[in-house]
DNA sequence: TAGATTGTTAATCGATTAACAATC
DNA sequence: TAGATTGTTAATCGATTAACAATC
């Protein structure tokens, strides 16, 4: 086998817009066996000369007066976010949101499937979401060996969130998505993305000030 | 009264850490009357640098040698953020995920009311979420003169977003936090932030992928 | 005064945009 | 060939960082 070359990081900046892009093509690739730049930025919200920018990073993908290959381009995308087999997810804390999240349709279609859930709460453990049993927290860091995850999502409340990270962090996973509204202390191996609902209408709010009238 | 001169736009990088720095103030109010940018930063997951930076944008805020007023300071960075009385949210969608952020805890502490839910589903409307009767998609047109809501979320199945946000827009809503996948074409009059859950799975996905060994 | 910490400046970095030569 | 559309370049823009004078 050849030596393979290592990719080079892809800028920031176009890994959060790849997903966006990968979704359109899905969508329309039963019905669009091509498609250019420009469609790809008008189904996706982001101009023609950013779309065909951010591909230009992967190699050469389109072709000159034709466009890309929906399904080529679609795969190699998947490919890039290093998506295959589908990725196991584990969720922590069995709430509203977490029970939201486990039954969400999203998920499966886009490469990840749900393999496990835990809480704290003895009123939860036990119970059913979407199929799997609410497992005790404390088996995690044993279960992180069988039950293959990983990444794992934290919708538990503010408070208990570091220190579920730190337990998630020991037990190796290295990929978090955190909704709690707390800033994670972590080191630099374990990669975290945090969406914090009520900051997200807080920024709409500022542009509602805004608004003159 | 005075001229009121208009505030400067606020840098959109300042504008998504704002809340951020916001929920932390509020967390140790009541324990430290003053705070160092550095330990904002720490307690934010941002560089002491970053924060003085942002904080400067709305105006001289602290006092050097001494820090920030933790009080004032929060209570400053909640008007700049046009953060006063609740302001009212409805949520179209009152599936698994509508539901969970029907009842999600953390809205009302910082700043928001849930004030009616939508779904088309026979089956959903007229059930109850956290305390509201879950109502017709259709009278939300009629309703948005008497339930007073400026902002509007999005928690419907993706091939219903964009109906969905034609209809709120025509309603007068400005504001939109759209957690179904698709971009939605709206005018440049309307803010929409969106959350796409399985693209922060597959941005981590990506540095996951890039982890050796 | 000495120590602490802000507010601001200048340098750097990364992302976006616009234009267009290359080429299907 | 003419029209379409990519891939790339250079210019611009906005965000971050580091350093430090100001000042409590």
């Amino acid at each position: 086998m050849a030596a393979t070359i290592p990719n080079p990081a892809l800028p920031n900046a176009t890994v959060a817009r790849l997903p966006r892009y990968l979704r359109f093509l899905e969508d329309i690739r039963s019905r669009r066996p091509t498609v250019s730049s420009e469609e790809i930025g008008l189904g996706t919200g982001v101009t023609a000369a950013q779309v065909r920018k951010d591909l230009s990073h992967l190699g050469p993908t389109g072709t000159r007066g034709i466009g890309y290959s929906t399904g080529l381009l679609a795969d190699l995308i998947a490919r890039s976010l290093g998506l295959g087999e589908p990725i196991g997810v584990a969720i922590v804390g069995a709430g509203n949101l977490g029970a939201a999240l486990g039954n969400y349709k999203g998920f499966p279609d886009r490469g990840f499937r749900i393999v496990a859930m835990y809480d704290n709460d003895s009123r939860r453990v036990g119970g059913e979401v979407s199929g799997l049993v609410v497992r005790p927290f404390e088996a995690l860091s044993e279960d992180a060996s069988r039950y293959v995850f990983a990444i794992a999502i934290i919708a538990t409340p503010a408070g208990a969130a570091q220190a579920v990270a730190d337990v998630l962090v020991a037990s190796g996973i290295r990929s978090i998505l955190n909704f709690a509204p707390v800033a994670l202390r972590t080191g630099p191996e374990v990669s975290v993305r945090q969406v914090d609902l009520a900051t997200e209408l807080q920024i709409l709010a500022y542009h509602r000030s805004r608004i003159p009238g």
